[in-house]
DNA sequence: GAAAACAGGTTAGATGATAACATCAAACAA
DNA sequence: TTGTTTGATGTTATCATCTAACCTGTTTTC
């Protein structure tokens, strides 16, 4: 992580922006989740290491990194989650599972490019795509985890 | 509308749901917007109407028109629209114009094949697809039409 | 060093959603 | 009919998510 920490520092730089203590605490407790995180999560564990936070604490946090691209929303789940490739481009695609909670990046090229056919037979200009794709993962189906929903 | 009604109230009793006056109030309020509506402006609209209205009342109706899928959630806009074709699957495939807020509903079984392919290449089992593409409409292309986000 | 831009603190409140319990009416069985 | 069950809604309270507005301090830039 904390190569994965370096490159994002350098990325930001690059593009004049900040990744300052507290956005890197962020990060950091977003990537070092397994699962999606929850805004509140992140608040009340800043709230144990700082004794000052305060919402907007977080959410200005988060959409900093958003905007860098080191985090994605999964709007289905208002969490967060760490970006697979933050270099590359933003896919939003999500596979997650309702027993285990993980939420897995995806990055087809051949969805973007059915969902652009689509949008283009109908005069529609892509901007930004959300696709969380809810289900039960490879490991929960074998293990007959139990359902979160 | 009055004629996709009558479908909807058939549809329930078939199945022995009712379509309360209520519940077909919010209904009614739902498709009758052109773009997706908020549970708090359908609360602000039965204050109106009626004069008591908690938000556990339009809730309590959105989950039953959602079960009966005759209306959909847009995740991404925490809001609601109804569903075009009530009887078929409800695909949950949607783009979004950002300049003029309408939401028109896709049935791309391309699309819903192509996450099924990735998914199964990925022993994953889906359960729920959510597709929110965001961009500008072909009228708000052509009109130029500023854009809200 | 002054001005501008940025980061963060702080207070307050808007918006979104649910829990828990009470009431009333329809459906149905005895 | 009467009583019982079920379902729909009312009511109160609260939790969860997110944002506005204003202030302070710290970089940057000129």
């Amino acid at each position: 992580m904390s190569a994965a920490l370096r490159k994002a520092d350098a990325s930001c730089g690059a593009s004049g922006r900040r990744l300052t203590p507290l956005r890197r605490r962020v990060l950091e407790l977003v990537w070092g989740s397994h699962t999606p995180v929850k805004a509140y999560d992140l608040l009340a564990a800043l709230g144990k290491e700082r004794n000052q936070a305060a919402p907007p604490t977080v959410y200005r946090a988060l959409d900093f990194l958003l905007e860098a691209g080191l985090v994605h929303r999964i709007a289905s789940l208002n969490a967060f989650v760490g970006c697979g490739e933050p270099g590359l481009g933003h896919s939003g695609q999500f596979l997650i599972c309702t027993a285990c909670g993980t939420a897995a990046e995806l990055d087809e090229p051949a969805l973007t490019r059915t969902i652009a056919a689509s949008a283009e037979r109908l005069g529609f200009e892509v901007r930004r795509e959300t696709i969380e794709i809810a289900g039960l993962c490879a490991d929960c189906r074998r293990g007959g985890g139990k359902d979160r929903q």
